[in-house]
RNA sequence: AGGGGAGUCGCCAAGUUGGUUAAGGCACUGGAUUUUGAUUCCAGCAUGCGAAGGUUCGAAUCCUUCUUCCCCUGCCA
């Protein structure tokens, strides 16, 4: 089933919007993703766009795109750009231009104004650590700044000149006068706008002044016409804010902010400082990486689209912390693909093996089908040789039980020929078995063999015809489920890089067949009996020598 | 003077206005089919809903008490 035809789930939030459509306090649904361009998208932002866009698509209403680009000291135009395509690839059209909060500095300062003339906020000239002091804690009320009280000209003239850049970084702020003695700490007069000399990815040095998080976003929001907000739990507290804000300026729109827990997944880190820090500290090759969780790590990997939608829909959205087994992210992005990948054979530890009555022009080839249930998918002919590769691990001298690949003096299929016999085992003077002599049964291409079973199947290529390719063989980043939640003796969270999986990434040449040398980047195969494997969006180039990264394993009974 | 949230199978998650044997998925375990030990198919998998009391003919759903976990003291988002 692909992740398009599969049932929808609901959630609470669907419902909420039910209930909205069905009272007819909205006649159509608006959503938006808005990221920070100061990281790359990872896959709990993915679960965010399937969320907020999957919502859309199905209320047939719209999704915007929004940078929520307030804070210049950490947004850069390569997250940006990084965004776009990470959104765009996952299938997902946003409602016109990409939106950026900035677009709003100017109405944004305008509705400041406003609440300075309605004597709702203040400019307060309190440093960092006085306010901190100010705002009191847990258990103590906050107080009043001493400016709290200036008057509305006084102010209006302090924040005109805020803006003009007449005063230093840090030096004053612009607050919003609601309650110091608030248990929730996010009420007791917040700061809405700081001074700060950065220049903007979008705006450049027209602003020296910016607006914080939780005065741009709910007015963006309003703006933008959104219907539902939704954001992650560590939003709640903020709310009321949220609220207070719409209702305390002359803008009709309020949109409902509702929170849903953010996902998070085993042996992998969903924190973009932390991913950052794997980036920068060379830990891995970069953002996209294809063992980083990041949007662009999982497509280079291989993971498509529909397989990252399909373990989105899986998980479902709810208010509950969750903790995501990382086999629930292979085992619907296995489930995409195998469906949709042709099959073609390659070998990755190479055995060699000698068919002693092969007869040139006699022993015959077949072809083969990209995919056993689909016709359409086409075929290839797979040429046979008197030398040809197995895979090292498919030949036992002393096979375990139940063993149903080959040893000495047993047969078994190899896939789409012939019945095979191991007649030899050839070592080195080490005692390392180097080659295998093994005859054909001539009477069974393509047909069993009378009067037996033979129940394995193994893949090979013909050693002649073989392309050697560059394999990337990926395992998990970490060693440990949760790398950032470990404690040392002391107490202490331990460093996560720590726990880098040293054997993550392995580089092998393979033998592949031919047929994939023209593949364009980014192409996906299954190789038989091993995995899934996508031609490297970088490295590959077709007509060259093909590079693979493998993207899942294929389900082993057998490995346990 | 603290505030805001959440506890349903190993992992997710329906269930909310109290009403038959507590959906579904993933994982797992059997078995069938198979020229991929894959896929597919079929079967199994919570006398139990954080705990204890209570109300009721009937409680995961209502009441009381208790308990565990997460978030909040940026001029970050």
């Amino acid at each position: 089933m692909s992740a398009d035809s599969a049932p929808v789930s609901s959630n609470f939030i669907r419902q909420i919007i039910d209930a909205d459509l069905a009272s007819g306090k909205h006649t159509a649904v608006q959503t938006r993703f808005p990221p920070e361009p100061n990281g790359y998208l990872h896959i709990g932002h993915a679960k965010s766009i399937c969320l907020n866009f999957g919502i859309a698509q199905d209320y047939n209403g719209q999704c915007n795109l929004r940078m929520d680009d307030t804070n210049p000291e950490k947004e850069n135009d390569e997250y940006a750009k990084a965004i776009e395509a990470d959104v765009r690839w996952l299938g997902f059209e946003w409602n016109g231009d990409v939106r950026h909060s900035s677009d709003y500095f100017d109405a944004l300062y305008g509705y400041a104004v406003e609440l300075i003339t309605a004597g709702k906020a203040f400019v307060c000239e309190l440093n960092a650590e006085e306010m901190r002091d100010y705002r009191g804690d847990f258990q103590k009320p906050g107080r009043n700044s001493p400016f709290r009280e200036r008057t509305v000209a006084e102010n209006l003239d302090l924040f005109s000149r805020m803006r003009a850049g007449e005063f230093e970084d840090g030096s004053k702020t612009l607050r919003v006068k609601i309650d110091m003695q608030s248990p929730n700490l996010n009420l007791r007069d917040p700061v809405i706008y700081r001074i700060k000399r950065a220049t903007h990815i979008k705006t450049g040095d027209t602003w020296c002044i910016y607006p914080m998080y939780d005065y741009t976003h709910c007015i963006s929001d309003a703006l933008e016409g959104i219907t539902h907000s939704l954001c992650t739990l560590e939003f709640e507290d903020h709310r009321p804010l949220y609220d207070w804000v719409l209702d305390n300026i002359s803008l009709e729109c309020h949109p409902q902010q509702i929170e849903f827990s953010r996902l998070e997944l085993l042996y992998s880190i969903t924190s973009k400082r932390k991913l950052n820090q794997l980036v920068t500290g060379n830990f891995v090759s970069g953002w996209d990486d294809p063992r980083m969780t990041t949007i662009s790590g999982m497509r280079r990997r291989g993971y498509s689209p529909e397989g990252i939608k399909l373990f989105a829909q899986r998980i479902g959205v709810s208010k509950g912390e969750n903790i995501i087994d990382f086999t629930t992210l292979e085992g619907a992005v296995r489930e995409q693909l195998e469906g949709s990948s042709p099959r073609v054979m390659a070998v990755l530890n190479p055995l060699k093996v000698t068919l002693t009555n092969f007869e040139a022009g006699v022993t015959g080839s077949r072809s083969a089908p990209f995919h056993p249930h689909h016709e359409e998918f086409g075929e290839r002919e797979i040429p046979i040789a008197r030398e040809i590769w197995i895979e090292q691990d498919d030949f036992a001298e002393e096979p375990p039980k139940g063993w149903q690949r080959l040893t000495l003096g047993s047969e078994v299929r190899l896939r789409y020929s012939y019945v095979i016999k191991c007649d030899e085992v050839v070592k080195d003077a080490a005692g390392n078995v180097i080659e295998l002599r093994c005859s054909l049964d001539t009477e069974t291409l393509g047909k069993n063999p009378e009067g037996r079973k033979v129940k394995g199947v193994i893949h090979w290529i013909s050693a002649e015809h073989a392309v050697p390719a560059t394999v990337n063989l990926y395992e998990r980043l970490f060693t440990e489920a949760r790398p950032d939640a470990i404690r040392g003796a002391d107490g202490e969270y331990v460093d996560f890089t720590q726990f880098i999986n040293p054997e993550s990434c392995k580089t092998i040449t393979a033998y592949v067949e031919s047929c994939v040398v023209n593949a364009a980047p980014e192409t996906r195969y299954q190789f038989e009996r091993l995995g899934y494997f996508i031609t490297d969006r970088h490295n590959h180039k077709a007509g060259g020598t093909p590079v693979f990264n493998r993207t899942v394993t294929l389900k082993d009974s057998w490995a346990k």
